[in-house]
DNA sequence: GGAATTAATAAACAGTGTTCATTATATTTG
DNA sequence: CAAATATAATGAACACTGTTTATTAATTCC
């Protein structure tokens, strides 16, 4: 009895068309410039078939979520190349940078946008975040026990790092703080400096 | 003539209708939650009747956020009674962790929410903040001068302070760290720890 | 082949920001 | 004071939004 799997088959790879569409119009044009019609329209379905698949935009965003977190993932492990502790902490953190440059939108949608963590059930774990985020746990707790940074809690630490990348970026994005001059890889140079200032600060 | 005084007089009363109902409506229940319908309903006036006094909605944003902004302002300046440079980047770094907690949506539409920013003029300065973020830089800067923590750019100093509190605010506002645990002043105990951590780490 | 199940849709609902022609109210002028 | 003019306020509409539902089309089962 093929015909179940088929069906799942099926049913999964409409999932696919539909994630594959709203994660090439959200980086396009951002999450909130792109409608259920849209997505719609450019897998030439009507608007009613996305809810068959759907049960709303919050759990579409999810699904897409999931596919930007695995991107980030990704792009860590291809920069964090050194052995060295402190050198890959280095990595981690200015690929971070690199990434939310290169898919602002993206980088909107994972860690800015209020939707679609109402609906995330309270108690669950958020679990898209997990791999990229036990990578710069796992770097930045090796640093820690190494005695190579001026923390004691890794828990504190790994936010710290993060905090402190995240707090630049978003205000940069929001436009709270205007940063001109770009280096090279697109990255405002103040920012770049910021931040390396505070990855040196932490060295004990 | 005292009839276009009288004029003028009215439409700003008019104008500080809507935006006290607003900033009231957005306290309560969140900037997207409330809309021009809502505040309009509010003030006993048709929705059309906003638009004579605020082009769109982004505009009267931005009155509100100068409002928010002053209140920040004056946040600011109840609690750094300290004379120590060192002290008062505390008592100010806190009193900013505090604010954001006592007004959330306050905090979420002066930083995080994409509107107004698209709509202010690029090369403009946004003028909103000019008080409260005043404030942190002569602060910071005074303890730079001083040698009293561990930066040479005053510039980069005063972001990276704002940034790493900001960060903090942000990421757990957006549900993206959950900490469970709050202080006797509703702050996150971890927060409040990371950032007494960070404020220690970058002392001389 | 006919009945039952599944998939897709058109149309509608309730909401949004915003605009505009129309009405009501003041003010200015003859 | 009355008529003409300028101002203020509005109801209704437009073009959207996310979402639901009754209806139609296609497929699977017996």
């Amino acid at each position: 009895m093929g015909i179940t799997e088929r069906k799942e088959r099926e049913k999964a790879e409409m999932r696919r068309r539909i994630v594959d569409a709203a994660i090439d119009m959200f980086v396009a044009e951002g999450y909130e410039k792109v409608s259920i019609r849209n997505i719609a329209d450019k897998i030439e379905y009507s608007p009613a078939t996305i809810y068959l698949y759907y049960k709303d935009k919050d759990e579409l965003l999810y699904d897409v979520q999931a596919e930007a977190f695995q991107k980030l993932a990704d792009h860590f492990r291809a920069h964090i190349t050194s052995d060295d502790p402190l050198e890959r902490l280095q990595q981690l953190v200015m690929s971070y940078l690199d990434f939310a440059r290169e898919y602002e939108e993206l980088y909107d949608l994972m860690f800015i946008i209020k939707a679609p963590m109402n609906s995330v059930e309270n108690d669950a774990e958020w679990e898209n975040g997990q791999d990229a985020f036990s990578q710069l746990r796992d770097n930045v707790s090796a640093c820690v026990a190494k005695g190579l940074i001026r923390f004691t809690d890794p828990m504190i630490a790994t936010l710290s790092v993060w905090a402190f990348a995240h707090g630049f970026l978003s205000l940069n994005l929001r436009c709270r703080i205007k940063i001109a001059e770009l280096d090279e890889a697109n990255i405002p140079i103040m920012m770049r400096n910021a931040v390396q200032h505070y990855l040196d600060t932490i060295k004990v």
